[in-house]
DNA sequence: TCCTTTTTGTTATACTGTGAAACAGTATGT
DNA sequence: ACATACTGTTTCACAGTATAACAAAAAGGA
């Protein structure tokens, strides 16, 4: 990584942001695919070719802004998650959907952007990674198939969850979400996962 | 609908398969977004402005063929579904997997072009709905919002398992997939609700 | 403050894809 | 064989991508 702040230029800082700030305005306003660089440099009050200086395609801006973004959430899970045997399971799911419900904007642009099939499975992968750290010491998991179709479960299902309670203008509230976490997320599956991994799959 | 088969004129017919045949080979072969209408027309050897005269836009054309490939499968799952209480939940997920093994070309393309957020949620709508109506009566499922959350739940984690499925090129096989789908999918899920709907969700 | 370096703005350009027009040619059913 | 409907060819205006050259402005060190 880059351990000082690498000094950098207050002009190229501005740049990005606004740059990043107009892709942000106008996935919530319009459809991903009909964004155009023209209209992102316009609502930046910056030049067309500017765009160009700094990111190769829009995609790698999409990925800059998700990257930032998903990052907390991520370790916030992962930190969940790891003391999840002691802790309370509808606790962590509450905590999960009050975090998203304050950053709802960033996760409707996730969704919204998962029209880029890359984006999405990026996504899954890294939320599965985390699940399957997690998980794999206290269930009995031996069989690396059930581990990968296992982690996969937990990561679509927990997204789509998400979206769906986003789409469903985030009710019901955190608090219930959590209880939803809890039965519909984790314990049907630790319960699935057991009698999968007592016979030969 | 149109009771009778409508007399087509045969040359729309070919022409409008070829379009097909051309899109479904175009996006097993590279990605959906790089498609252009000349590609497809050059490929279906037909004029670039015969694409105008049958379709507006290239997700209709998409549309298209994701709606007539997969009407067969959604009423295979609901015929399956109707009759689950009394019949085998692994056979009618062995059933399923075979099916998508069968036609696993459509499913590639099904989830390739997911990369259209229109597509995504329209089948994950379609498939939600045939298992809103399969389990109503049988699951003591009062609640909207428990409903709603279930079969979206039940909906997006069987079409995550399948897309798992045909990225892990098909393994396991069928009849362990239907272990995986009755105790993952099914079974993990009716557990989830009866706790659910105890509670004031 | 001055000077050098870096970034940004302006303008121009080549290229690709979209969507539609007019008109000529060809296949179809009766 | 005929009117009808469909298809092919050519042409066009338009929008968006990606790059280049040169001028202008901002940043940071001496």
């Amino acid at each position: 990584m880059k351990s000082p702040p690498a000094k950098v230029d207050p002009r190229v800082r501005r740049t990005r942001r606004a740059l990043r700030d107009a892709l942000v305005s106008l996935i919530l306003e319009k459809d991903y695919a009909s964004i155009t660089i023209k209209e992102i440099t316009e609502r930046a009050e910056t030049a067309y070719i500017t765009f160009y200086r700094h990111y190769e395609t829009l995609d790698q801006l999409l990925m800059e802004i998700l990257d930032e973004g998903l990052a907390e959430l991520l370790t916030r899970i992962e930190t969940l998650a790891k003391q999840s045997d002691a802790s309370d399971l509808e606790t962590e799911g509450r905590l999960i959907f009050e975090y998203i419900g304050q950053k709802a904007d960033l996760f409707r642009i996730l969704f919204k952007s998962q029209s880029v099939a890359r984006v999405r499975k990026k996504v899954v992968r890294d939320v599965a990674m985390i699940f399957q750290r997690a998980c794999t010491p206290l269930a009995r998991l031996d069989n690396p198939v059930t581990i990968n179709v296992t982690s996969n479960h937990i990561s679509t299902s927990l997204l789509s969850l998400i979206e769906w309670w986003l789409d469903n203008d985030m009710n019901p509230p955190p608090v219930k979400m959590g209880k939803v976490y809890k039965s519909l997320i984790i314990d049907s599956t630790v319960g699935a996962v057991s009698s999968l991994s007592t016979m030969s799959v």
